[in-house]
DNA sequence: GACGGTTACTACAACGTTTTCGTAAATAAA
DNA sequence: TTTATTTACGAAAACGTTGTAGTAACCGTC
């Protein structure tokens, strides 16, 4: 069995194949018991219009992509559904693709979408990328970007982000206030902007409660797996070993409770652990995990919409819109007195 | 800027369209320097054909898609990132469409998909899906499916699963030989083909070790989240609570986690816990979770694989090949003595 | 120097839509 | 009755690519 276009439904009723196209778009041009023959008979042969043929025809692809490092994290994947569910709403198809937080592969991504394929394109940075001139590319072809959580500071675009300098201060506090000194910061590549604002309320924190800035309890994590436990292993073996600890990604909290516990280590006693997170599972945790979770979910929603209205150009949105979603801090046992 | 086409190349370089055409498909019927005047020409133009008139005039879109319940979840966010992974690799776009567990989401989506937007399809039903006759459809307009975890049993075409019943078995073993004698499955909606299967591991291990099959038991949690709840608080606090519980799925192994704890009931003491699941912090639990993980990962790369085989016909793939990966237990605390 | 064969290209149609332009017929205005 | 205007449709071009068919130019062959 094979698709039937609009030649054999023309054939069918004696019509030709623009007025049968008008009739299915309801254009006023055709008479109203035209229209309804036409709609009939598309209903019974069971009609989808070829896409790529509109596509090519309307340089428009009703698809937008949606460029992420990785998807096996609760964040990640909470956004996709957002975007997936405002796209559906307005008839939009979703492409997905993983650039596995390697520059290279965000670069080879934006080169295969610079030629139509997208009518736009929802990214989060990964913690490889430094110049986003691939992005820009983009964006000079008339493809619009909107940017969500892992945002390019110096790039004119529409932004969705949480308050990550606020959030980062208010964890930091969080662990002063439970009674922490020594509190370090584990946070990814520091190319990032969401990096930086974190780190800038951790700071803010740490003056405002006259705390020791000590250059050796900001790691940056941007290496491997086993680099990255190495360095925390010896974050823990130090004899100045902190006594609280703020993530700045799931991860790495994950990492800490493993290395906390090969190194016998008590969370909350001996250290406490605060992170960015959006586990389902964080308060089953052993101990459960006191988190900054951000509204994943909403933020993906958020920059779908922002995108839409731009490819619908109903509104008028200015290219550096930016949307700031507060997240919420959860207070459980990994920062219990 | 906008996009640059073959005619362009071909005005530029006083070529005909189809000269440029070839030569960029690297024609033997285009002598060496033509083409070489072409690449270069084409790059330093940074021309990228279109899409949809490529795929309008060879009727391939080189784009899958692929359809499952939900994505926030470890199972599925890494079945997706296997199947990308493999994807990109053959240099193909993978759409994604959340049905939500709802069958009307399903059948819009397959509908959506009956006009030839993709080549093929990655299934995984969602629980309320009873009949597959919109899937069908899209096999008769000749775009091959493949299925994965929760396949459709009459349903002929490639699938992707793990030993569920085995899996099944083992899992209720593993709770009879840690000393339980009142064992709850917890399950999802049976009209899910991997639900019969992991119950009929569940039935064939408690006829094996000789223990009571009672239906009170079984428990079908189909419903909503509060639903649920309430099926789950009922169970345990009936005066005939099972002493073990084997969940079919992460999200009942949680909520059993989170009603144990409202309910004061002790973990593994009271109710030892195992369940299908791919959480990450299995580990971090507490207790740790004992689990059945699924090499989500791997099956998402073999269902992509086994689609672009059909779709490159390079192999003769029979329709109804079946792949089974084994899903591997992993004891820890919520079961031990 | 007529003939078959190869090489390296071009012209043109086709894919299935959408859209622009055109036009008969019907209706209204003069 | 003649002339505008409206209504309802059709013909054909266009989107950018690919495939089929065709053909000059050159080669060697007898």
């Amino acid at each position: 069995m094979n698709a039937v276009n609009l030649k054999q439904l023309a054939q069918e009723l004696n019509l030709s194949v623009s007025t049968v196209s008008r009739a299915l778009r309801d254009s006023w041009e055709i008479s109203t018991p035209t229209k309804q023959r036409v709609f009939d008979l598309a209903k019974r042969m069971n009609f989808q219009p070829n896409p790529y043929a509109s596509s090519l025809r309307k340089h428009r692809s009703r698809t937008i992509a949606v460029v992420i490092p990785e998807v096996a994290n609760n964040f990640f994947a909470l956004a996709i559904k957002g975007i997936e569910t405002v796209a559906r709403e307005k008839g939009y198809h979703v492409l997905i693709y993983l650039t596995n937080e390697e520059v290279a592969e965000e670069m080879a991504v934006a080169s295969s979408l610079q030629n139509g394929r997208v009518d736009g394109v929802i990214v989060s940075l990964c913690g490889s990328t430094q110049d986003t001139r691939h992005l820009m590319e983009l964006q000079q072809r008339n493809i619009p970007l909107v940017f969500f959580d892992r945002v390019a500071d110096n790039f004119i675009a529409p932004k969705v982000t949480t308050n990550d300098c606020e959030s980062g201060y208010v964890a930091t506090e969080h662990l002063v206030q439970a009674g922490c000194r020594r509190i370090a910061h584990l946070t990814i590549s520091m190319s990032l902007s969401i990096s930086h604002r974190r780190q800038e309320g951790y700071v803010n924190a740490l003056r405002r409660w006259e705390l020791p800035e000590d250059p050796g309890m900001v790691v940056h994590c941007d290496g491997g797996e086993e680099e990255t436990y190495r360095m925390l292993k010896e974050l823990f073996m130090s004899d100045r070993r902190p006594d609280g600890v703020f993530a700045s990604v799931e991860k790495l909290a994950v990492m800490t409770y493993h290395v906390c516990r090969e190194l016998g280590l008590r969370i909350p006693e001996d250290v406490k652990v605060i992170s960015f997170s959006n586990l389902v599972t964080a308060s089953l945790l052993n101990p459960s995990l006191t988190t900054i979770a951000q509204p994943a979910y909403d933020m993906g929603k958020e920059a779908a919409t922002m995108l839409f209205r731009r490819l619908e150009k109903k509104y008028i949105v200015l290219p550096d819109d930016q949307v700031m979603l507060p997240a919420k801090l959860e207070v459980r046992n990994s920062t219990m007195g």
